[in-house]
DNA sequence: TTGAAAGCGCTACCAA
DNA sequence: TTGGTAGCGCTTTCAA
């Protein structure tokens, strides 16, 4: 064998020894001239071993110059467990109150050492979903996708969660639950416009895909505060756009409504604009009520009543995650999460 | 040793055996009766070996049965390589534009077959972050994060990333660099209200934390627009509530400003409101152009002039991923991503 | 104070 | 067609 493989060293970066190969904790070990217990005693700070001080700087300077940075998948497989909470990307599209409550939970986890990853598995449904999350071996499982079934609780739990939550309308056998009940929203928003006098009323449902998991449930809890009362609910579709809002209010006054609980505070602009243009008085001729208490509800005119929802704080989530990892048998709990509260304005 | 262990049957659960610890590939070979190394070629349906039809039935049936869930870490550890994109969750509350280009980017990168992970990086910053990122040796990282630099760039790379990719104002070393130029989006509008004969120009600064990253460029791109016209430009710090709005609508007759470019539409919405409730006429006494193009600057009166925005598409940048991947010695791309274009309609 | 070595769960090579 | 086995990178006993 005449050739022989040579490293070239690159003349235009003399400074970097360009490790083609990904360092490792042994590669870290040769340069210090220690093995390779040495090395992660040093990295870990392991008090339990006491090195001396030289060794230290020396071990210390090699994974510097290495640019060493451990393998959280190696060190993981080693320890038999991780610190990794699993969060799947909601199937719908984040709102800003989700994405605010996500982020909060984030930061406190990440308070209490543990590493939150958000996984988008984009396509899988169900049990396949949670067998792809299962892959990863979270130490938790924060759900928030509504099909986590039994079957999926139990692969994950199977495969070393210690704790799984769903977010959702309903409890899953043997997961924890955050229950977020969506048909109070609905309750509270006609019940109010009942208060106020309102017997024929309409409630929007968003044409758009994914919604329905919110919009189902909320038509229902309005569906739900009428009866006996005598006040109708009429279901009103509405796609999110200018045109589908200008036909319904051209139709308005054929429809002899006068209140509509618009699903939240978007779609009511949405329609309050509609109607307004079609020379309909709010709340004189239809009372409108929306959800989610945004900004843009003030700014509206007549000032947009709506219903104030309040997920958990993400400190007290994070304390339940934790409280769940070390007592994995413990029964499990279940939780009214959404807070809803009318906040009237002068829409309604 | 005159004591055994011995599973005891859970009698109120008679189906479930309760295998307290997880099951490996090695109990599932175990009770089919085969090798390890079969279970692995018949769950992975590996083609470069034939296993019998009734050994893998007895296989995928006792996998089954024990609900083996393959280790993703200890299946990467092997293999020398892992299919996944990681994006850091960046640091700024993420609008729904964002939201939206990130659902598309993993639903293609998903159909590319990677696994995209949502990394929370909660109070790291700079170097300290993409070492904790480099710790999952992802295959690719696409990081939103102003705060990657060079030597950041470097630790992914040297851990093994193939690919990284920034979304930012400019480019790092080392990395493909999706340019997104906020300058451009204050210069359009500037220069839009200057077309329109506005001399005095107002430019609205949020006061809320982490969206500097934005409102700064953009009002840098403000000032850049009027530079030799004549106009002048005005910074105007408005937090995002009534009240601020309110105080800052009061004093804008002395102001002198005879338009205003507000940062975003949400902005936008809040001062036209304040400004209309003191008795302004817009565009008459205050021409107002926002960004973003969302639904509601449609619904106000009068109708919002905006920047329009355009992320790439997923599956653009997917692609862009994937090439980086198979080619990681390429040269970096750079590439300009955000299209701003002003849509021009009544408030101005 | 340090090192040798086992083994976490998995796959792929080589042998049978 | 199947099994034995080495080894991915790491931590942690046990010995020296």
């Amino acid at each position: 064998m005449p050739y022989v493989m040579v490293q070239i060293p690159n003349p235009s970066d003399s400074e970097s020894p360009l490790p083609r190969s990904v360092p490792t904790s042994a590669d870290v070990a040769r340069l210090a001239g220690v093995s390779r217990a040495t090395v992660s005693y040093v990295l870990n700070n392991t008090d339990a071993v006491r090195i001396s001080e030289p060794t230290r700087r020396r071990v210390r300077e090699a994974a510097r110059e290495l640019g060493y940075v451990p393998h959280a998948a190696a060190r993981s497989l080693r320890a038999g467990y991780s610190r990794m909470v699993l969060t799947p990307a909601p199937p719908f599209p984040a709102g800003p109150l989700y994405a605010h409550f996500l982020s909060e939970l984030q930061w406190a986890l990440g308070r209490l050492d543990y590493t939150v990853v958000q996984y988008g598995s984009v396509g899988l449904h169900g049990d396949e979903a949670a067998r792809a999350w299962a892959e990863l071996r979270p130490v938790a499982v924060l759900s928030p996708d509504a099909d986590l079934g039994p079957q999926g609780v139990e692969v994950l739990k199977r495969s070393g969660a210690r704790a799984v939550v769903t977010l959702g309308p309903e409890a899953v056998e043997g997961a924890h639950a955050l229950l977020v009940d969506q048909e109070r929203v609905g309750d509270r928003a006609v019940r109010h416009l009942c208060e106020r006098g309102r017997r024929r009323i309409g409630v929007i449902v968003p044409a758009e895909e994914g919604l329905d998991v919110f919009s189902a449930p909320r038509l229902a809890g309005a569906r739900r505060a009428v009866r006996g009362t005598g006040a109708t609910v009429t279901e009103l579709p509405l796609a999110h756009e200018e045109q589908d809002a200008a036909r319904l209010a051209a139709r308005w006054r054929t429809l002899g409504l006068d209140a509509v609980f618009t699903y939240n505070d978007e779609y009511a602009m949405l329609l309050m604009r509609a109607l307004q243009d079609e020379g309909l008085d709010i709340p004189g001729d239809a009372a409108v009520i929306g959800a989610d208490d945004l900004m843009l509800g003030r700014l509206l005119r007549p000032r947009l009543s709506t219903v104030h929802l309040e997920l958990p704080s993400g400190r007290d989530l994070a304390a339940l995650v934790d409280r769940a990892v070390h007592d994995p048998g413990g029964a499990p709990e279940r939780r009214e999460v959404l807070g809803a509260a009318v906040v009237h304005r002068d829409s309604s």
